[in-house]
DNA sequence: CTGTGTGCAAAACGTTTGCATGCCT
DNA sequence: AGGCATGCAAACGTTTTGCACACAG
């Protein structure tokens, strides 16, 4: 995701508004590496936002999940998370409390779909999850 | 999983029965490298035992993935698809149509967590989505 | 002033559960 | 006969939608 400043002129140049709403959803989101849920962000607004509606959160993640400007997870079986950092990059997620942790290796060296298959499907990326039992748990 | 004749000593092992719902469930997935999802092996079973709920499609797979027959894919973000295939291996998923295919390339060698990370979490495994779109949606 | 965003309530969706009945062993 | 499985309907949790009102540009 880009700085909270940027992303406000991305949002006008798509004729899209900036509300307080918005804002605060964007400043929660701004280098959190917790890879929140809608329901997680929505808490977090609320804090300081209290009269903010789900319907909002949803809205606003779908918004800028279709700028690419977080990535949506699909990696716990419950519910979606959201990433603001675009990069490439992988996670680990712990099988019990779901906690999800950041992976930056870089793996593309390595991890490239099969010649095989390369004829039926145009690639334009990978994920890698690993899964396990986080200290915590242990 | 298992052929039909092994997994049937295996439930019976397990205290379970076999009926002819749980036997058509076990045909169906059997050699079965479609990743269906629960409504598509419902809809399968139904056209050949038309009387079977949805409910017993969903606790015979909770059944079979609990006892590590068929392994659940969270891949698609719509809805979980079922894999008979428990064997390590991977997935192509198409952005657009949803449909699955193996990878059966093994990157275990390459793909490691960093140790950076190994003291969070005890790693049973990884698994890689690719993504991309199909030959038929292109 | 125009149109996008908000918030409420209700719907939608996949999935799970309670319970009476059925049937495998 | 006993107990696990089935099937119905209802509940569940997450996500989406319709619509009237609010407010950013």
């Amino acid at each position: 995701m880009e700085t909270v400043e940027k992303l406000t002129k991305t949002l006008r140049n798509h004729g899209m508004k900036i509300t307080p709403q918005r804002l605060m959803i964007f400043k929660i989101l701004e280098n959190n590496t917790s890879h929140p849920s809608a329901e997680q962000v929505f808490k977090r607004v609320k804090k300081i936002y209290p009269t903010v509606s789900f319907t909002t959160i949803y809205k606003t993640l779908e918004t800028l999940r279709d700028l690419g400007e977080v990535q949506e997870l699909i990696i716990d079986e419950d519910r979606k998370h959201y990433d603001p950092n675009t990069d490439t990059h992988h996670h680990v997620i712990c099988s019990n409390c779901k906690k999800i942790l950041d992976v930056f290796e870089d793996f593309s060296q390595h991890v490239k779909l099969p010649d095989t298959l390369k004829k039926d499907y145009t690639v334009s990326g990978f994920q890698i999850s690993f899964h396990g039992i986080c200290k915590d748990c242990n």
